[in-house]
DNA sequence: CAGTGGTCTAGACCACTGG
DNA sequence: CAGTGGTCTAGACCACTGG
C-alpha cells in the first residue's frame, strides 16, 4: 500500500513539530494556508491534522486554529515509540535477552487465537542499563516463525521480524503478584506486584499473527491511555470486571 | 453543542446492530445504500462508520463492505459502556457508598493540574452484589462542586453531574498492592495486588475539571484497551518507564 | 464484470474567536 | 469584523472483491 497524500501531509508536519518549528502551546498554519502550501484539498489537511490529534500532538479551537499540545502527559503517548526507542533516548542502553526458544504445542489460553498444533514460542527478558524491567512471551504460527534464528528474536523486536503487515492489536491489563520463577528472572522479591499484559495482535488482514504475554514489575512501569472523546462512557474506559 | 449529522447516524446504525438487526460477521449495506436511506452525503455517512470502527463495532474490507465484528473481544470495549451499566446488563446489583464528602486543600500530585486552595474532594466506593470493587477519590474545582450534595455523588456519576461539556482524558495504570485502610474499605488482605489508575478529565475547552485516582482488587477488574495501528510503535502502545 | 470501500477535490454554510 | 475550525455536499478516480 503505497503513502497517501494526508499520511504524507501528517508526517511533515509532525516532523516540523517535533523539529520544534512550532512551540508548544503556539499556533500552526491556518487549513486554509496549510490546503495552500501542500497543494490538497482542506479535507485532506484536516485528515492529517485529526491523525496528529490522535497521537496527542495538536489540538484544535474553533475559530482560534490549530495548537500545538503543551500538556506533557498528553504528548507523551503520541512521541512515545517503542520502548526501545524511549531508553535510547534517555542515553540508557537498552538488551534483550532470550531465555526460550522453541517450537511447541501452544497452551489453551492461546489456542483461542493461535488454533495450531505447533507453534513458535519465545520467552524474552528486556532490560534497561542492565537491569530487567520485563519479562515477555510471544507465540506465533509454525509458518511466521520457521525462518527465524534466536539470533533474530535477540537482535530486534518480534514484530519486525515477521514480515507480515500489522493491523491492530486488543491489550488487556491487570495487575497480580510475580510468581517464584518470574520473581528470579526479573530480579523481584517473590510476590511482589506486577502489571499482567496480553496483547493480541493481527495482520492488517485481520488475522491473529502474534499472541504476546508481558510481567512488567509495577515499581519501574506503568500505562498511559489517552481517552479522545470522555462522553458519558468515561466511567469505563476499559475497565472490566472479570469472573 | 447540537447532535451533528454524523454522531445522529452512527448512534442509529449503533443501536441496529445492537438489536441484532445485522448478525457478527454480517455485512452491512453499503455505504451508497446508507448514503440514500439517511438522505447524507458518503462523506458524512463514512464518518459514521469510522466512528463505530473506532469503537470496535465494526471494520470495513475493501470491495467487499462494511461488516459487523465478530471478535468477541474486539468489541467488548465499544459495548462497554459504563461500569453500572456493565453491571445492570448482567443482572448485578450496583451501588455507590460515600465515604468522605469535604471540601479541602488538593495534595501536591493533584494541585499540578487543579491549582486551587480550596477543591472538592469525594471518597467513594463502588460495589457490585454488594462486593466493592473499587475505591475511588474525585477533586473538582470548588466553584464546580458548590451546587453538589453527599447524596448527588451516592446517586450518579460525577461526570453527569458537574454540568460542563466534557472533553478528552489521561489515564495512566499502574499495579501496586493495598495498603492499611484501603484493605479494609475494599474488604481484601492487606498487600495484596490492587490496579492503581489516575484520570485527567478535561471539559470541551480543554480546563481540567476533575482529576480521580481509582483502586481496583487485582482480581476482579482488568483493562482492555485496543490499538488500531499496531505500526512500529507496537511494544509501546501505552507503556512508560517510571522514575 | 459490476459493485465495493479508500482517497481526494472544490465548494458551501455555520459557530466561534479575537480585536 | 475578518478569519478560524466544524460540518456537510456532490462528484470523481482508484484498488480491490466476488462471481
Amino acid at each position: 500500500m503505497r503513502q497517501t497524500r494526508y499520511q504524507a501531509i501528517a508526517d511533515d508536519l509532525r516532523r516540523r513539530i517535533e523539529a520544534g518549528a512550532v512551540g508548544p502551546g503556539r499556533l500552526l498554519p491556518s487549513e486554509a494556508e496549510l490546503s495552500a502550501d501542500y497543494g490538497a484539498s482542506r479535507v485532506t489537511v484536516r485528515r492529517a491534522l485529526e491523525r496528529l490529534r490522535e497521537e496527542g500532538l495538536v489540538e484544535s479551537r474553533q475559530g482560534l486554529g490549530w495548537l500545538v499540545a503543551s500538556d506533557p502527559l498528553r504528548q507523551t503517548l503520541g512521541r512515545l515509540g517503542t520502548i526501545e526507542a524511549q531508553l535510547t533516548g534517555e542515553g540508557r542502553r537498552s538488551e534483550r535477552r532470550v531465555l526460550d526458544f522453541r517450537f511447541t504445542r501452544p497452551p489453551t489460553r492461546v489456542q483461542r487465537w493461535l488454533d495450531a498444533d505447533v507453534v513458535l514460542r519465545v520467552r524474552r527478558l528486556n532490560l534497561a542499563d542492565g537491569e530487567p524491567f520485563a519479562l515477555v512471551t510471544v507465540w506465533c504460527p509454525e509458518a511466521l516463525g520457521a525462518e527465524l534464528s534466536r539470533a533474530d528474536v535477540e537482535r530486534s523486536p518480534f514484530y519486525e521480524l515477521i514480515g507480515v503487515p500489522l493491523g491492530g492489536a486488543t491489550q488487556t491489563i491487570a495487575a497480580g503478584s510475580a510468581g517464584a520463577s518470574e520473581a528470579a528472572e526479573l530480579g523481584v522479591p517473590e510476590g511482589s506486584p506486577v502489571l499482567r499484559c496480553q496483547r493480541v495482535t493481527r495482520s492488517g488482514d485481520g488475522e491473529v499473527v502474534l499472541v504476546s504475554e508481558h510481567v512488567f514489575p509495577a515499581h519501574l512501569t506503568e500505562f498511559v491511555v489517552e481517552i479522545p472523546h470522555a462522553d458519558a462512557s468515561i466511567a469505563a474506559s476499559g475497565l472490566r470486571l472479570v469472573e
